[in-house]
DNA sequence: CGCCTATTTGATCTGATTCAAACAATGTGG
DNA sequence: CCACATTGTTTGAATCAGATCAAATAGGCG
């Protein structure tokens, strides 16, 4: 997993939904990048804001997150290497969430008017960008179903499945492993349950055999099974091919 | 409630979200629209399909939903005129979630053909589609934070909140008061809460008056009380004007 | 009227939360 | 390199919000 500092990462990630032209790919290798660093924990963008910027996440896991007035926080989205994670203020100029790190990152920072131009000349990369905020809605409402509808060991079993895909779909996955830096208090942010309902829950997984997870590394070690305990399917992550 | 059959309605709502020309207006006006009834309960599109066409929903209510194994369905999303729910089909071509009607409906089917059109003709246009399947991100995000962190009480009187913010945004309230054509059971199914807790919790809501329901019109109240006992804010649904 | 669907109420059960405390791992400064 | 602080994981016990099961009541409609 090395940090490049480069868009590589992104156009990988939008080649595995619809595959780019030569020309398009250095399109989005040479937008003009302002690359940063940012620790654990810290904010990028907060509700109210009104970036002029989008973000390039190179490098790490981000959160866009909702709190509520007792200090319980929902995790909306999670961002990984290749993603855009605000690509919608483009067009929706205000954040109506937070947007913050999971773990230190290495972003790169394009301006807006850079993404309207790249998007103007290369009308592909216009559709490959709406596509992208698409494929985000969808998880989204995967989300709607999953927190509504699962019980705590399909929503485990779900949301690793999720992250097992689309790591794999950029090939960040090193056979059936992959990094998964989260605490299990943020995965009950993320699954809406308690810190100890996910401890008590990952531990049952563990016994079943369908995972491994330890000092933030996750083996699948029975995906079938881990699919079929909570009724996972691809195709709302709108995935067509997967990172040589 | 009049159901013209023009694209009128959808005028309105793009329009609350983002003002048009007149030339833009025209232009949606003059889409090409098959209108089609459907009667209450109907599919219009489903899982795998890969429709050719987008709808306007011109009157009715619509759903967007997943059903899962043992028959548990989740709404992911409720459409009311002027919305149209199925527009990420333009550029996401397989149907990952059902599309059909809460009530009988009114639609105005359009090509993608003919959108596409549209769009490359009326460059604020397109960028206005693209803010509508933004909005719908948007929603669907509070959605998961709605489901996953409020509790039945909060979390029904914040889609009373939602539902009326909509309407009124394209002048379908009276006053106070909205259509509000949703079963007992389907605002279960669209808050994830068993169909007799939403009974509970929507009779609590009468007593404190702060809503009356019956028959499928809503009166809010007290919207401001309602609006705190699900702090509910008006942002994410970005919203700028409110119809004449 | 009789049928069907939706609402309402009661009683019981359960998945998950909360509170509390022990334990393990990681990091920091002296 | 160790003492100590910090953060994360694990386990136990009590409690609760909401689900489930069951049945009564109320509307709407041919």
């Amino acid at each position: 997993m090395p940090s490049t500092s480069t868009a590589e990462i992104v156009v990988k990630k939008l080649h595995s939904i619809d595959p780019l032209t030569e020309e398009e790919r250095t399109a989005i290798l040479t937008l003009p990048l302002q690359i940063r660093k940012f620790a654990r924990g810290q904010d990028v963008a907060r509700e109210g804001d009104q970036p002029s910027h989008s973000c390039l996440l190179l490098d790490g896991w981000m959160q866009r997150y909702k709190v509520l007035g007792e200090g319980k926080r929902q995790i909306i989205a999670i961002g990984v290497p290749g993603d855009m994670p605000d690509l919608q203020t483009l067009h929706l100029e205000l954040m109506d969430h937070n947007l913050g790190t999971l773990t230190p990152c290495t972003i790169g920072l394009v301006p807006h008017t850079a993404l309207r131009k790249v998007a103007s000349d290369h009308p592909r990369l216009a559709t490959a960008f709406w596509r992208e905020t698409l494929v985000d809605g969808s998880i989204t409402r995967e989300w709607v179903l999953n927190v509504g509808s699962r019980v705590a060991y399909g929503r485990l079993a779900h949301l690793f499945c999720e992250m097992f895909v689309r790591l794999r779909a950029v090939g960040l996955n090193d056979g059936n492993t992959i990094d998964f830096p989260l605490s299990q208090h943020v995965v009950g942010d993320t699954t809406a349950l308690s810190n100890v309902h996910v401890n008590r829950t990952i531990m049952a997984m563990r016994q079943d055999g369908l995972i491994s997870l330890d000092r933030g590394r996750l083996t699948i070690n029975d995906f079938d099974r881990l699919a079929r305990a909570s009724e996972f399917r691809t195709d709302y992550l709108h995935i067509r091919a997967v990172a040589a």
